[in-house]
Parts: C-alpha cells; sequence; structure tokens
DNA sequence: CGGAGCCTTGAACGGTTTCAAAAGTAGTGG
DNA sequence: CCACTACTTTTGAAACCGTTCAAGGCTCCG
C-alpha cells in the first residue's frame, strides 16, 4: 500500500491562487460530520490540516473505515467526478481545518487549468488501487495478516493519531474484540508495544513478514 | 452496484476520430494475457467487443476477480494515470476485440481534447465507488449474500457469459465448493435456475432481498 | 465528578473452508 | 468423429478460525 499523494503541493501556483480565492475555511473537531451517505455533492472538501475518514454503515450496523485523508488530499471530489450522491460518510478523525470548495468553482477551475485535472486524477487512480488491493487481501488474508498489514499504513498515513482498536477494526473488516487478541498476539512477538492506548511499532520487519507472509 | 459506464459513446466525434488513427486492434480467445502485475504500463486498451477482468492473484495462489470489463471500457488507464506499474493481470474472459493506444498518444489526445478528461475520470470515480462498497460487502456480508449480489451484478454486467462458479468465487472472495453450496440453497428458494453450467436468474427480488438484506 | 466511549477477557458458537475423490463437460487435434 | 486432455462441477465430513456476547474496568473530556 503506498502512501497517496499530497496533492496541493503538486499544483501550479496559478491553480493554487485560484482555490485559494473561492474556497471557504473551517475547523471541526473529532466526531463532527462533513456529509452523509447518500447526499448530493454540493462542492470538494480539502483536508489543510488534521485527518478524515469516508466510513460506510452497513443495514447492519458495522461500520467500515474507507478511506483516510490527511492533510494535501480531496475529499468529496469522487462523488463530483462520477456526478453520483456520496457513497460514503465524512468524518473528523482529528482537529482539523478543511477547506470547501462550491462545485461550480471546482469545475470552473479545472476547466480554466486544465493542468489542475492531473494531480485530481492521479489520487483517484491511487485511490482505486488501494481499495482493489484491499478487496484482494480480505478475501485472502487472515486477521492477523490483516491487522499487521493496517497497523503498518494507519502508522504511516499518520503516526501522531491514537488510533483506536475500533478504527483498526473498522479499517481491516474485523471487530474491536479480534484486534485485541490479535495485538496481544503481536506484543507476544515484540512486533509492537502496547502503553495503554498507545501502540508502537517495535518490529517492522516481523508485522511485514505477517502481513504479506 | 450501479453498472459502469460506456466511456467511448461519451466522446465527441473529434476525440473518437484521435483515437481511431492511433489505435492498434487485435483479438484475443478466453485465457488469453493483455498485460501481468507488475508491468510498466506501454498504453491503454480498450474493450470493442468481449469480455475482460482484471485479476490479482495473492502470494498465497488465491485469485480475486478486481474488476470485468465489458464493450466500452477503457483498462490499463489507472496505470497510466497514476504513474504506477500494474497491480493486477489483465485477462480475457471472452473472445474479445481489443483496442490498443500507446500512452504517448494517450496523453497527447488528452492534451489536445481536455473534454476527454471527463468520461474517463468518471468512469474512474465510479470504479472507485464500486470498489470501496465491495470492501465494505466484504467484511459485511455472508457468503449467501455476497453471492447473491455477485450473481445480480455479474448478470447484469454480461448476460450472455456463461459465468464460472469459480468466477462467481473469485469475484465474491469465496471459494468454488462455498459457491456450489450456496447456488444450491438459492436454487432450493427458487431465485435462480441451474441447467448445467448455466445459471438463470428466476427471482430477482429474492436475490436483492439476501444480497442487500 | 460524571458519563460516554474505549479497552479487555473467556467460553461457546457457527459459518466457511479445506480436502479428496469422482463424475461431468468443453475444446483440441489427429 | 473419436480420443484425449484440461478444466469444471459436485459432495460430505472434519477442522478451524473469527465472531459473538456479556460483564467489568479503564480513561479521557467536558
Amino acid at each position: 500500500m503506498a502512501s497517496a499523494q499530497d496533492i496541493w503541493c503538486q499544483f501550479p501556483e496559478d491553480v493554487k491562487l485560484a482555490f485559494k480565492k473561492v474556497h471557504k475555511i473551517k475547523r471541526y473537531k473529532r466526531g463532527e460530520v462533513l456529509y452523509r451517505a447518500g447526499d448530493f455533492p454540493q462542492g470538494a472538501y480539502f483536508v489543510a490540516s488534521g485527518l478524515a475518514g469516508l466510513t460506510y454503515s452497513s443495514n447492519s450496523g458495522r461500520e467500515t473505515l474507507l478511506r483516510l485523508l490527511k492533510p494535501g488530499q480531496f475529499l468529496g471530489h469522487r462523488s463530483l467526478f462520477a456526478g453520483e450522491p456520496y457513497h460514503g460518510s465524512a468524518v473528523l478523525l482529528e482537529t482539523s481545518e478543511i477547506h470547501f470548495i462550491p462545485k461550480e468553482e471546482f469545475f470552473e477551475i479545472l476547466d480554466r487549468y486544465p493542468l489542475a485535472y492531473r494531480p485530481m486524477v492521479q489520487s483517484l487512480a491511487c485511490e482505486l488501487r488501494q481499495a482493489e488491493l484491499r478487496i484482494a487481501s480480505m478475501s485472502d488474508k487472515d486477521v492477523t495478516a490483516r491487522v499487521a498489514e493496517t497497523l503498518i499504513y494507519l502508522k504511516n498515513v499518520y503516526p501522531e493519531h491514537q488510533w483506536t482498536r475500533r478504527e483498526i477494526a473498522d479499517f481491516c473488516g474485523s471487530t474491536t474484540s479480534t484486534v485485541i487478541k490479535v495485538l496481544s498476539k503481536l506484543e507476544g512477538l515484540e512486533a509492537i508495544k502496547q502503553d495503554g492506548r498507545a501502540i508502537s511499532i517495535l518490529g517492522l520487519d516481523t508485522l511485514l513478514e505477517l502481513a504479506f507472509q
């Protein structure tokens, strides 16, 4: 799983300027919601700081963490491009600064600066690879491998975040209970160390071994 | 799961013409391979007729059907846009006519006709939704629901194709044996009818009920 | 200091896979 | 047209892995 792109720093200066002219800046706290599955997109969101997550909650009530958005990434652009309602809800996982670009201005900027397409499309393409490889992981790997893989990924995306057992479970398609059991097994293997709620990686090599067999 | 877009028919005439000028046409039979995971993309493929599949085979040997490409869809464009090697292999599931567009010409056309971006990006965006919702399905639904969902989807994508139990299993993250057992259960519920290898849907409502609970 | 949300544990349960072996079917080429 | 080969379908029993459930303790934040 390669880390996602920082789109912003790939934009030419004039594109950055154009976005800066039209975006609305707002701060959110953990747990707040940007939009909900089923809503029709009114614009695109850009994570300036903090951490956001795209989640899907099924009929049976199970939550799945579909995607993580760190600073420099867009959110809600998929629905805009597809011309569809949101398929998941956007939730803040950390205190964050979010920029909102109304959809008219969003497309207007893309039309005016076709160069702006590239980083946007590139990130969509990366996200598609990540999603498809996760499908393969889910049908192929046992929980231990999935938790190991997830730990590596999550720590890489946002090392400062205190990842909860629930978030890990929601990301790798398991349950809080099971993740807790796997974590203590990983601690036994000296691959990680748990300090209260904090999890630190001791043996990346061991984790990689477990994750990718 | 909405059906994917036919990109071709969304292109303006001049774009179609530009593609026609540079593509190389070739016919393939079932089982032949367009490219393999890890290869670096040399261009984009376009399915003119037939059916292709993007597959991933894990270290343990399990195959996963990541994506299905029917006439009117591009293939290999994701890697081009992302600037990455292929994450899966492209295999023909039916006798097919495939057009190949070398990457230089591909990007040159996009630069010349920025309008050509839209359908391309739209399809990427749809594929991302489909992939992410499959992640949620896999962690949430039991095999019966996944097989039901898969039957509906596959029959919708390419009704003429004789979907094998293995293809169904590879798509929904299960095994041939299990799919066979589920299919006979579905036949008992009069949701489908099996005639040798052929599978026909009798009760779409029953299937939908099972798939989406 | 109260309360919501997070962490933890063990035992029992249950859904899928695994395995192996046999029969069926499509496609190939002599 | 037949024989051969490779692939697909089918079945049941046993094993296994992960979830479920419930109850209790913890911790962070307002």
